[in-house]
DNA sequence: CCTTGACCTTCCAATCACTGGAACGATTAC
DNA sequence: GTAATCGTTCCAGTGATTGGAAGGTCAAGG
């Protein structure tokens, strides 16, 4: 099996096989006399690995701590879970992250006329000399993030 | 005013405020006879608008589309408001896919015992052979995308 | 044997928005 | 005078790819 069968077989690109065998996360393939890189079901099914896990947005360093425990058997889940709860954790911040931000921006959107007339509320959030002032601007309907004080 | 002290006025790090410069996001500083980089007033308030763009998370793209409308006094706040909505589709769709992932990763965290044994449902999804099944396994609970032939 | 095309190889560069550091000059306070 | 703090430029790295250039290899057909 060449480069270009188990990508196919595993849905990872050539490129990206390459690029993971440069950082060390899967082991140098074998190589043919001519110098093609060969590879066996079983990588493939270490590619398709990676591939899932990245799906879930698993970080590179965090997948390769996946693969040591998947090929530990004497692992315990509890080395596994705390790797996925570390991830879910992270993606739940920059979800609530973005979530702000989206959220005030909408405020400001609704609030804007959107005409030919330049008078805008959105401009004036990002030009406010306050930055105080900005979260007023854009909690005036609902507040999210309060300042109590005032 | 110099590099620093505009700095600490606006709140954006002297090193970005010289990034921000070699990419023509701001306009070129005035210089000492040393060679020092000059602000006045005007520069910080600049700066603070791109900063706080960039809080709501705005591409640097995008950022010098606003900083152009801002400084037209001609604008059309409609013009103001499609940058916006691009930015807030954008987003959505980060966030919707990321909730994807938490929601899926949720689920084989709660499957999983997270104990000494091996058994571990989150290695069982991502070394499954069938990505269908993959996904079943993550949705055996509730069901978020069915995949209904079957 | 030669060509054509599809594959493989390596290496370099770009993405995005920074951040860090090295090596060195200027200013300021004591 | 000198030490600390500031400023300068330039280079490199981050994460996870993607693209391209320049060249070697393989299989098929004439």
């Amino acid at each position: 099996m060449n480069i270009g069968q188990a990508a196919k077989a595993s849905g990872v690109s050539a490129k990206l096989i390459r690029y993971y065998e440069s950082i060390g996360l899967i082991p140098e393939a074998g190589r043919t006399a001519a110098g093609y890189r060969v590879y066996t079901p079983q990588d493939v099914h270490i590619l398709r690995f990676i591939k899932r896990a990245r799906t879930l947005g698993f970080s590179i360093e965090r997948i390769e701590r996946l693969i040591g425990l998947w090929r530990d058997k004497d692992r315990s889940s509890a080395e596994v879970k705390a790797i996925a709860l570390e991830h879910v954790a992270e993606l739940e911040a920059k979800i609530a992250e973005m979530r702000a931000m989206s959220d005030t921006l909408r405020e400001l959107v609704n609030a804007c006329h959107g005409d030919h007339r330049p008078d805008c509320p959105i401009l004036r959030d990002l030009a406010a000399d306050d930055p105080v002032a900005a979260d007023d601007q854009a909690s005036r309907k609902g507040r999210v993030a309060g300042a109590s004080a005032g």
